[in-house]
DNA sequence: TCAATATCCGACAATCTGTTGAGAATTTTG
DNA sequence: CAAAATTCTCAACAGATTGTCGGATATTGA
């Protein structure tokens, strides 16, 4: 699993991979102390002991910046959805759907990369990596189910995944500002425990 | 049910409440049409035909005016939660708990609020209203559980409405990005569903 | 009517933005 | 290794936004 903070291996002139890394890591650091709209380019420059003008040779602005290191996240976790998939074993007809091995790749992910995730889903000029984040667990969760011989039901396989992303990504927000106030298996049981009574009375998923 | 843009009703002196109106609707109408961060005091007032000086006497920034729109809604559903809660039957012991009651509120206020609510929902500065908006949801959900006789299991009800808000405010937005593309007692019924089988499942919450 | 106060107007310094050109430094290529 | 290509630095620039003034004007509430 690649750093999101960290640059692609071999493409770019080695002073590129460089600017941009120090860029993302003033920036990542930043956001730790003010509010997104409060940083200026001068503070990311500044922190990253760069020249100005070199910021704006690799982005357009700070949104541009964020932007991409929303991606590296999304990136990241979109491969261990991959990877996790190619491992699921062949469901029994009469098997239980585990949900919760479905949400655990984002679970690990996230706990392992707290600090960038939580300043993502928290900072007030990132509402859409939240929207960003729940339709990539959407869509995953779609291609999970039908892969697991689950048709549609009453409700679409769209709107309950987009209420199971959000609330699994909300929660998890949720213990975070609340500074871990229960452990991490409880949190998972929690959100799996709803996600997959949910499923057994809207899909049938279990028998 | 006050209307989220207008002022309060009678405190502050006619000229203060008409500039205020005249502000928090610009910067709704600004809102519509391109990103909060591209908004500035100085479009405000312009749409608004008013003095650029007017508005700091009002507001510190536009962050600070955006906190004031996103309070007034805030405020809206908290009343309508009140009055709301004044009208619930007592429940019987066997009875089923009525989750599609307590959010019948919530989906008829945004419905009929629906522009500014997807505004501030979806744009990029407005993260924290989805935040508040759980914590609103989440609070008098609990109150309401606990009202109606039920304790705590083995997920907290902390956790338990908090992945119920994020889950129900999330399809909500999710509905409006895709433009409503499904009816709204569809849309209800997702929403009540999952929420109604997780909570008998965690709570007992029937019979 | 009159005192209080909100608004308007013009102006101000300070800051940030995005871009430019020239030169120095580094990397890649052959 | 040497040359070519690319990136970075530095200083400077115009343009825009910000937040704050003081003084004049208009509106309000009593």
């Amino acid at each position: 699993m690649a750093e999101s903070i960290s640059s692609p291996v071999k493409k770019e002139d080695r002073r590129v991979r460089r600017s941009k890394r120090l860029l993302k890591q003033a920036f990542a650091a930043l956001m730790l102390e003010k509010e997104f709209r409060e940083i200026t380019v001068k503070d990311i420059t500044e922190r990253a002991d760069l020249n100005r003008g070199t910021f704006y040779l690799h982005y357009n602005d700070t949104v541009d910046l964020l932007g991409k290191m929303e991606q590296d996240v999304l990136n990241d976790l979109q491969d261990l959805f991959d990877e996790w998939r190619k491992n699921v074993p062949e469901r029994d007809a009469l098997q239980t759907v585990d949900v919760n091995g479905f949400f655990s790749p984002l679970f690990d992910y996230i706990e392992a990369n707290h600090s960038l995730c939580a300043c993502l889903l928290q900072n007030r000029a990132a509402a859409d990596f939240m929207q960003k984040l729940q339709a990539l667990i959407r869509e995953n969760g779609i291609a999970f189910m039908r892969s697991q011989g689950v048709t549609e039901g009453q409700v679409s396989l769209e709107y309950f995944f987009s209420y199971i992303a959000y609330g699994t990504i909300g929660t998890l927000l949720f213990w975070f500002q609340t500074g871990q106030s229960i452990s991490r298996e409880a949190l998972v049981n929690c959100c799996g425990q709803i996600a997959q009574s949910a499923a057994v009375r809207l899909y049938n998923a279990e028998h």
